[in-house]
DNA sequence: AACGGTACCAACCGCGAATAC
DNA sequence: AGTATTCGCGGTTGGTACCGT
């Protein structure tokens, strides 16, 4: 796959940097840190065309540093992951240096990876339906949120025709670490100016947020980093959005894959047996399987049987 | 065999911190 | 002290191998 006989291709590679390491390019690399060592990156990456500093440097301490180890992760490393992990959060440089040969990265990934696998398990082990069966997104009540790069917010379009969505919240699904009191603390049930908690992205560790005194929990207050806003709202649809916090020093735009639903049982009280551990992933093509049309092109809910609000003169025209 | 979905992980990006000048 | 450059980190994306149908 890599040896590309077509030259078409091979030009493509060369002109777009971006992309996986090629052999050939791994072995310049290697006599290169030989040769001015595992530091000024840039210097090194003048001699390789093609690829930056950084690049070069991630490829090194990543991939090609001897001292990797590669061997896949042993059980005993797996529960000293998730040990570390439960006291340090996501310092993952900070917990690879527990584990000699294994680099931040390596570290992250298999995080994740442990994650998604107990996920897998529990959900077979409790029968719990997935997040997209249990609001039967193939109805194509919801709506993926629309992605604006210049405006680094995330618009949201919810049919309250969902089962159980009436009283639907939204969360970021990133937190979703601690699942049996992830929902202990819960916001108020209106959407509007809600905001909720994320992994931080200012430097405070995300994990406090969420484990204190050897208890886990939900702190909505001390870490806001979103805020979600109602823009519109019909007798079955709403349109909602996502704005960073400017207020909680959020230096990033929302995040396109990480947030969810949460809905609510007949009582109003939270359903904590939801699937609401769907991944972000999962999410993510969970949306990507709906109309994306609903955003763009009114047109196709209007030939619904439902009452349309016209969510694309709310939102978007306001920059 | 072909196809679609899923899991994994390499690579990238944006940003802040550290260092050099 | 101020600015520029380099390094390091954490979050995210996208490619690919694998698996089930």
């Amino acid at each position: 796959m890599e040896d590309s006989s077509s030259s078409a291709v091979e030009d493509a590679k060369t002109s777009c940097p971006r992309g996986h390491w090629r052999p050939s390019e791994d072995e310049k690399l290697r006599l290169l840190v030989q040769q001015y060592g595992a530091q000024n990156w840039n210097s090194i990456a003048e001699k390789l065309q093609g690829r930056s500093g950084k690049s070069c440097r991630l490829r090194w301490f990543n991939q090609l540093d001897p001292r990797i180890n590669r061997r896949p992760f042993t059980e005993a490393e797996e529960e000293r992951l998730l040990a570390a992990h439960r006291i340090h959060g996501n310092k993952w440089a900070l917990i690879a240096r527990l584990f000699p040969g294994r680099t931040d990265n390596a570290v992250k990934n298999h995080w994740h990876v442990i994650m998604a696998r107990k996920q897998r398990e529990q959900s077979k082990l409790c029968g719990k339906r997935s997040f997209q069966d249990v609001y039967n997104y193939n109805d194509s009540n919801y709506s993926c949120p629309k992605k604006i790069s210049s405006n680094p917010y995330q618009d949201v379009l919810i049919s309250s025709r969902m089962n159980g969505l009436e009283n639907a919240r939204f969360f970021d699904f990133r937190n979703f670490k601690h699942k049996d009191r992830i929902f202990a603390d819960s916001p108020s049930t209106s959407l509007a100016s809600w905001s909720f908690a994320t992994s931080s992205s200012n430097g405070s560790p995300a994990a406090d947020s969420f484990r204190r005194d050897g208890r886990d929990f939900f702190n909505s207050h001390s870490n806001n980093q979103y805020v979600v806003s109602e823009i519109s709202k019909g007798s079955d649809r709403f349109h909602y959005r996502i704005y960073p916090n400017s207020s909680a020093n959020s230096r990033r735009a929302v995040p396109s894959n990480a947030f969810g639903l949460f809905g609510s049982n007949e009582d109003g009280r939270t359903k904590r047996d939801f699937p609401s551990f769907c991944d972000s992933s999962t999410f993510t093509k969970v949306r990507a399987s709906t109309d994306r049309r609903e955003l763009e092109d009114p047109e196709p809910i209007e030939h619904k049987e439902v009452p349309f609000i016209d969510f694309l003169g709310v939102g978007v025209s306001s920059s």
